[in-house]
DNA sequence: CGGTCTCTTTTGAATTGATCAAATCAAATG
DNA sequence: CATTTGATTTGATCAATTCAAAAGAGACCG
């Protein structure tokens, strides 16, 4: 996958606009961000654009399968570039921040249920919930 | 875990009020249900119940460890009464219907992801997107 | 190179899901 | 039965997101 903002656009047929590319490159620095990160990040260059056009242009990165979104419970919406490899996330549960866990091949199979209810199972999407290096710190420097 | 409203809030400390007693029994019957729905339910037999108390009573509910609550991607938060047990969920993509997945016991290792970037991994929420018998055979009429 | 068409962005409002806060009310204890 | 503490109601507020119409700008064509 090209990181481009231009090219990625072209490729997938969409105009290339400077709100689009603006938002592409917040996506490359924040590789795991929300709709409002993104706009203020997109501000900093392109001031004029609007809460609206970022949320359409996310929409239309996901339509067209060059970004996809996420939604960690209690947390609004993220968008990230890495697609097309089922890949997972870690999500800390204090401050939110999320990384990415690579799907380990070998052990597919444990991400195909026993009992379906007859369910036609297209994707199993896998959220870890821990406390990540720097709130575990914090919270070991509060304590004593 | 006992299934009787007013034992579960009885042996959590909780006050047995009618509410509480009414939102319980419209879990038992929808086991995976929105607030509003919930609502919906509880307005049959106690109509004078608000809204407002329903997110409370639910609230109450999770803090206690008496439900459970989940939020998949394009959903509002759902409610469920089994808890304590490890399990996951197959959510129709096309009707949204939720159902448990037991959580393959012989299968737990896969769920340790291979690199954590620091994280203090705590447990592992899966979910399997699909599309439930009914919606399956809908679509099939359709086409054909 | 400029016109035209279509798509994109802006602007402004509306919606949904959920939370906050104060006043009223009711369950549980003695 | 009175008291106290906690629950519910009422009404407002918020955050995240979407909808819709008008204005604007890419891209292709002649």
């Amino acid at each position: 996958m090209d990181l481009d903002a231009r090219t990625m656009l072209a490729d997938s047929g969409l105009r290339i606009t400077a709100p689009r590319v603006a938002v592409i490159d917040a996506l490359v620095e924040m590789p795991h961000a929300a709709a409002d990160a993104i706009f203020a990040k997109v501000s900093e260059t392109l001031p004029r654009t609007s809460l609206q056009a970022v949320y359409n242009v996310l929409g239309d990165l996901a339509t067209h399968g060059l970004a996809r979104r996420i939604e960690p419970a209690g947390s609004p919406a993220l968008y990230e570039l890495r697609v097309g490899d089922n890949h997972h996330h870690v999500v800390c549960t204090h401050c939110g921040k999320v990384a990415d866990v690579d799907c380990s091949v070998g052990h597919a199979p444990c991400l195909t249920p026993s009992e379906t209810h007859g369910f036609a199972i297209a994707e199993a999407e896998v959220t870890y919930w821990g406390v990540c290096t720097e709130c575990r710190e914090a919270s070991v420097a509060t304590v004593h």
